[in-house]
DNA sequence: CGTATCATTGAAAACCGTCAAGAGGGGTGG
DNA sequence: CCACCCCTCTTGACGGTTTTCAATGATACG
């Protein structure tokens, strides 16, 4: 879990006071006349659901904060087997990462709003605020963090195992942006998309969720809302402890 | 890979002129002084064989750079499934994670030599440092690649993709560290292991070694030397343009 | 309200895991 | 120097979890 201790307080007028996702974002720390600063260097935008940010293969020179919305990350195998890297969800950044191309796409998975900064002056600015360049110091060590857990899921998780985990993680994610415990979980992405991100088939995530259903540790509100009605069991199924 | 493009000369009595591996570590592009002053810091140490640097769960209060032999770091589930995150080589940065406590345990493969440093000297240091604070976002940034790739390999990919994939990667990390190509792949780490890194077991790691050899695409030497026959099929073996 | 898309469920097959036995290699001691 | 032993690796047969293929059911959208 990112550590974000140091949230600065801002002015009520101040176009970020009402961001939802500061506090969680890599420039929770930023002073007023930073954010100010980067306001202007950057552009908010929008994706429409389905549509890309960017390939697998572009050349990467723009980064981006997500503000709102869900994306999915997906790398294409020749064949057309496709692995989903990850979700990305409101606060997070996305280009840490310093390859000059595009090792996945991003695509939006529901309407998205995000900022976008030229690579170049973004690295320029970080050059010059250490604390901007802390917190994504931070963020990526956090990320390889969540990337061996997922190698961990991915090796020598059974499928069940898989989606708890899976489940569990969504859910810690988004209590983490809403900053409250939450016992629905919101599921934006397809059974497929949740399947290419286990290593499984859509098929097979299928049944697990209908099997967690029927054991009654969780009941499906919608086909897209979880409610977690044995959050303890779930964790046990998620670390292996349980069948 | 790590770009390494700046490597500064050292004066040839200085006690790394004889490093190996400094020209590939984080430390690639300090000045002779600043290396002085990192030695003073450090402690030159040996792991024999089989024993561990740390394990998982302990206070992570050091960080190490590795100068010779090979670890692999890996994760218990609570059932004694364990996985293989990675493998430490010459070079190689351990401790760019944050967290208080290893989330997982380094156990030496070979007779390893490394050199240890408080967390807290060293990263003092590098706060005042920052051509060196750069190297380790970079390293950072390289580890999330490599582990994204990994994610693709153990979600997506077949058993024979899988092994494909790790030849390669060993021959690549092994190239880079010695700077010139080599048709030998040096395997300093046992089937299990390779099994627990790449989701498989010690068969099935075993049986598609012996396919590859097989149908001559490569040649075991000793049990822990891999010669390449065919490099080109075995790129599109773990791309998966082949069977 | 119809249709396209996604999700669920079932049955059969495949790939890899498990269990078990045998082969090979390296080290030690005679 | 050779023989023995131990450990790892290899190979085989079988079984299980997950995939594949196929059909039905549900959901969203025009």
């Amino acid at each position: 879990m990112l550590a974000c201790n140091v949230v600065l307080p801002l002015p009520p007028d101040h176009p970020c006071a009402s961001c939802e996702v500061r506090r969680v974002s890599v420039f929770h720390a930023l002073a007023c006349h930073e954010l100010t600063a980067l306001r202007n260097l950057g552009t908010r935008m929008t994706v429409e659901a389905g549509h890309p940010l960017f390939h697998q293969g572009d050349a990467a020179n723009r980064v981006y904060t997500f503000v709102a919305g869900s994306m999915r990350l997906y790398r294409l195998l020749p064949d057309g087997r496709r692995h989903v890297t990850g979700f990305i969800l409101p606060g997070d950044f996305l280009g840490i990462s310093r390859e000059e191309n595009h090792a996945f796409t991003a695509e939006a998975i529901e309407p998205s709003i995000l900022w976008s900064f030229s690579r170049a002056v973004f690295e320029a600015y970080v050059d010059s605020h250490s604390t901007l360049k802390d917190s994504l110091f931070q963020a990526a060590a956090h990320e390889l963090q969540v990337a061996h857990n997922q190698m961990v899921v991915l090796g020598r998780k059974t499928a069940m195992e898989r989606l708890a985990s899976f489940l569990l993680e969504l859910n810690d994610r988004f209590e983490r942006i809403d900053g409250a415990p939450l016992d629905q979980i919101a599921l934006p992405m397809s059974r497929s998309d949740i399947a290419d991100y286990l290593g499984l088939t859509k098929e097979t995530v299928s049944r697990m969720l209908s099997q967690l259903r029927a054991s009654r540790i969780v009941r499906l509100d919608t086909l897209n809302c979880v409610e977690v009605r044995d959050l303890q069991t779930l964790r046990n199924l998620a670390e292996g402890y349980l069948s």
